[in-house]
DNA sequence: CATGAATGAGACTTCATTCAT
DNA sequence: CATGAATGAAGTCTCATTCAT
């Protein structure tokens, strides 16, 4: 489908250069349509960028909610959560760094893209919340903060998967992740288990 | 001094639109000088940009460094860089917002003055690992891998600063700082202590 | 053809004012396209000028270099030089204009619509110079400094056709030039044969 | 005098980049006045320029006029003004760079400047006429066409030192000078003399 | 639907000129 | 007179958008 297929190219161009760096008249190139074309499925530049961002969004949410919304214990769901970062990484290094680098700038009609990403965003943390609460409550987990523990577990990881995704290299980032794996599941909220 | 001036103006445009959306006739407006004034103190509209991420990044070093570099217990000093923060967003709002929002949007340019402020960033990451590291060669922490207990914490404290700024709300954000002291000091590095 | 017009109302322009008193926009009124049409075309003003030079130095070489080159004996080539220059001046007005004003203006990318030009001002006087050589072997030229009288001719045509075209008139051309003729072929090169 | 400095400074910045190239910011930092004193001995860029060139077309006058104004025979008189231009071309390589390069760049104001330039050029080439002519009346020289004659010669040495001052070397000029001296006196005007 | 030439508002930047000190 | 910071009109060029084919 051809809207498909401008839709990859401008994330090509997006990721590395940028909103503001980048014209209809290259995207046209890069996806070998015409630029009128171009207009044929979307109404404005910024109608793009922002169905762009809805969609990488969407595509992300539908590879990181089965993993939170399973039936498994509350631990293993969130260290599955976590490794599949890697995956996340590898398949989706343009989108990070586009979500990354137009983060916050926001001329209004970004906001429309931004929207679901970030109802996105806060549904993942929501559900991380309640899965810490659950094992909280399971006493399988430490009695943390739930809301905060899932701020930073989600800051942690986008931190670390921004860094990684400079210079994709997948043996460091699954070393990584688990490292944070370690950090935040054995340590922080089972430590009993590791006899740490 | 004029350069001041100028910078204080482009501050407050660049952090609500973003460096693309203001105009060297919006910052002339804003700062109420003439665009060539602009000119006598900067030689392009990206080394203005770059000038003022300096300049604020070098803000923020001046006022965290202080308290990691200085002779009190490690589990202090982190609870004082943690709650400095809170003093931090009031002082920087715009800048939070520009630094975040901009962060990545790399025109080469930029990067003159970004280069400074992950040289910051990274300095501090750095010291934070020293400090935790140390904390832990005195038993005074549990045994986490240093590394990527700084930067979760960093980027725990990044992600919550990012979101409070958009509506800054001193008592949230006081409140907020704590639960992240309690889950990263008392929770995560010295569980013993508070029995846990 | 657009790139056409677009030369020709430059030239009219650039040549009744110099390149710096012409601008962008004068050429775009001048030739009834948008500014950006003329972008289309040139990918800068300096490259339009340049084409121009060029283009305009091809047409004078077209006209002149088939009259030294061809086959007739030296004095007939040279006469014939030297009377097409009426008609030169009356096709070419505004580009001779265009071309004096500019003489040595160099901002760089001049050049390379100069280079061109020199090129064949070079190439003109070489040939020129070969001419009254081989008129000097034959004996119907008198023995003369070959280089000398190339380039003397040369720029006593230049230097003629300038006033000229100041204010045309083709009968004062006419006899100017036969003057011309007079003094280098039947005074200079050739004077027995006129008993002078 | 601060004047003179002001006007030799200009000469070497204007001589070197023509006169849209130069700024009064570039004549003042090069004459080591401010620029608001510029302005208090000339009214306007476009003034200062037409005054240079003015000055510059009055020094070269005081060099030759006198020449052929002298009370020597025709001949010599020639001669030594074909000869003097060796000296020309040393002591005012700028001007003469300058008055090619802006030959005809002409806002209005520059006229004011080239008014008397041209009309220098216009009394030594009525004076070389004269001469001339003057020559033909004595039988000294041959009956040419005294206007022609004087115009080629003129139209000669100016092309010849504008492409000297390119890269000025004397011994060249001297000879190529020797050359146009030969040509014109020795073989258009006075062949017998030499039995050529 | 597809095309891409044409458009022109608007961005960045320069620089002749002024004027308060 | 000298200064030079301040000015803002004007120039070059870009690019989102349109529309006739």
């Amino acid at each position: 489908m051809h809207k498909e297929a401008i839709l990859e190219a401008s994330l090509r161009l997006f990721s590395s250069k940028g909103f503001h760096n980048v014209s209809m008249q290259d995207i046209a190139a890069e996806s070998e349509f015409a630029v009128g074309t171009l207009y044929n499925f979307f109404p404005s530049k910024e109608q793009l960028f922002a169905e762009l961002l809805s969609d990488c969004a969407e595509k992300i949410y539908e590879m990181l909610w089965p993993i939170l919304a399973g039936d498994e214990r509350e631990d293993v769901k969130l260290r599955t959560f976590i490794r599949a970062h890697s995956r996340l990484v590898e398949e989706n290094v343009d989108f990070i760094k586009l979500y990354v680098s137009e983060q916050g700038n926001l001329t209004a009609a970004h906001n429309i893209g931004n929207v679901r990403a970030d109802e996105i965003k806060t549904t993942l943390r929501g559900k991380l919340e309640d899965i810490i609460k659950s094992g909280i409550e399971k006493k399988n987990f430490r009695s943390v903060d739930a809301r905060t523990a899932a701020h930073s577990l989600a800051a942690a990881l986008q931190s670390f998967i921004l860094e990684s995704s400079e210079d994709f290299e997948k043996r460091k980032i699954d070393e990584g992740l688990a490292k944070i794996e370690h950090l935040f599941i054995d340590t922080l909220l089972m430590p009993e288990k590791q006899g740490q």
